[in-house]
DNA sequence: TATGAATGAGAATTCATTCAT
DNA sequence: CATGAATGAATTCTCATTCAT
């Protein structure tokens, strides 16, 4: 009588969380497979059971990171709300998520940072996941005649750029008092506002970050 | 009749010159000893002679690093100048160079900043460095009746949280085209005139970066 | 009411069909316990029930080669042939079987060759076992007046000796249009005819090969 | 004083001195790059400074072995004999090196056999080495008249496949007595005499090992 | 001053094997 | 009868560091 293997993904699950707790005291350069096995109080062998590899095992934890992030987005996409409420909440549902992290334990969090640092590939697939939806927003705003005369793509660069200190945590890291809602909204209305086709390049040397009161 | 030891200075800093060719290849990312002994042109063991142990390498590299920066600050703490100005040249000055640097070669600028994350002492001594200096300017702009009501820890703290787009390197790799000299007189403009003792709270929640044309 | 433990032959059997099916892909060297429990759609741990280790299942492996040829060994010294023909019997059988396997899969042959390599115990037991048959064979043949003045071991060794071609698997995949029935009856005639007590040295010299069309 | 480091390539043949002693005694099969270690005295490490890897180490043992069978074939090809003799040199050179291997230590002998068939790459090329210098041979015997109207690979291969026995030691090992230069002068006569273009085909059924008296 | 030699600790990973259920 | 969980020993390989010369 096979024992039920339903537990694998939880123990998944608490593994990576007691990694976490490690991460918390230790910080997350540089651990072995055989310190997180201690710490899970297994051999490291059986580590190899739930994770195939370390590396595999660093994306999981990364993976983790952006998962309640992931279903937020598809949420957001998904719902009815016009462009440029909808692009609003695109960033101010991710950017209350990460704040809440942070305020919970910033060590932790900078040390996520540094995980993704070390595993972009990850990282750099949730960004292009999330330009992938910045895109289709942007395309119903245009549906709706914002942004006129602009070329998608260059849009979507354009309000990434200046949306940055609201989204990369990074900077966010290094900002945290004006990573505010209501600052994104004011960042957000003067791109509606601003951004038309006729004088993109100013842009570049404008005020991009004309963050106001 | 022993050579004045100051080759053992100079070959030092051939080292890390090769080392920061090296460096400029393939990043900073896990080199080893043997390597950097290799692009040396000598051996392993002799790199002992220059540093105790890899980590005082990196922690030299980080030093040279912040060499130029540290007689910059020195010199701008010397001078005669105004304590308004003083502190517009405090901060000026160290972005002029960092921006030099970053145009060189932002990646081997990057490759600073990893070297720099994972061997954050020596920042942290830079850091705590500047903080004192920063805090000597305070005192001196509150001696010529600046910031009035205000206490001085307070001060250089809610300066430098304002004035990072201007001095945290990570901040300035991504927010590059924001970080000039003329955003960052505004910013001192506001903070001089702003920075009072009645509502230092006010500050979070207020516009804590009104960079502007 | 303990079902006959016959079934657990059954499965060992269907386990080694199984490894077969693996080996016929991707040749004997280097699976591992798990992998070939995999194949049998089975656990790691139940494959132990059939097989004590890794070792034993190897076993089993080689002596399944072995066993098709030891019952026609049996069977052939049971038969009431005349010395030399039963000697004709004695080798062509088991030649006819391997040449058989062959041709249905030289990959395959191969493989066993190595697991046979490898576990050279099983193997040397078989040929123990012919050699003994053999010797056998001899007894009844001098009984009958053959090999006059020759000292049975020295005669099974030499026969042995010309025989390989037609015995060593090793060899025959080498010289696979050689090994035939007709050159075997032509060694043994040459054996039977040129074995004489005089001069057993001549042989080194002499023609031990003289395969002819 | 940089001590001469001319003693890399002796340590490194002294390690395989030991490790053939290491084979000596235990075969061939699976030892540990630590066990070679031991046996060499030295750290595991420090095996790493003379052998890139384990795997470069069986390449160097595989290499080892051709070494000298090399050089021979190099000198057979470079001498002026009549392309028959040359032919007959070029068998019969190596053959006494293997003969005299052999009977040195059959045990060791058959070792470097199971390393070869482990890393095969090395012995396809001595073999691919060896082909190539018997098809110059082949081509100057067509050049003195020989093997007329039959193309150059179809006769190269043809040797090839009737002088196994004084080639391929995983037939010499077996057919020890039978790999004579005696035979192998006239296996070589044999095929002097009859391989014209005529018939190419009957070979592959005829009496390719028509080996006499 | 500089070298080559050598090492020991530790890295990830694999695998045969055991055992409670 | 069969499973999943777990392990421990082994393996290859890397690397910072030391030391006699």
């Amino acid at each position: 009588m096979p024992r039920p293997q339903l537990d694998a993904d939880e123990i998944r699950n608490s593994i990576m969380e007691t990694a976490e707790e490690l991460i918390r005291q230790r910080g997350a350069v540089d651990f072995s497979v055989s310190e997180i096995a201690t710490a899970c109080g297994m051999s490291q062998s059986n580590l190899y059971r739930y994770f195939e590899s370390k590396e595999a095992f660093y994306e999981a934890m990364a993976g983790r990171w952006f998962e309640e992030l992931n279903t937020l987005m598809e949420e957001t996409i998904a719902s009815e709300l016009p462009a440029k409420e909808k692009m609003f909440a695109f960033f101010a549902n991710r950017l209350a998520i990460k704040r809440a992290r942070f305020e919970d334990d910033p060590k932790l969090f900078e040390s996520y940072m540094e995980i993704g640092h070390q595993h972009f590939e990850v990282v750099r697939g949730y960004i292009d996941l999330a330009d992938h939806y910045l895109a289709v927003i942007v395309a119903e705003a245009m549906a709706e005649g914002h942004f006129e005369d602009m070329e998608i793509d260059h849009t979507v660069s354009l309000i990434n750029l200046m949306v940055q200190p609201f989204c990369n945590p990074d900077i966010m890291m290094n900002m945290w008092p004006t990573s505010t809602d209501d600052n994104l909204r004011i960042v957000l209305d003067t791109i509606f506002i601003g951004l038309k086709g006729k004088s993109p390049v100013k842009l570049d040397v404008a005020p991009d970050l004309r963050i106001a009161s």
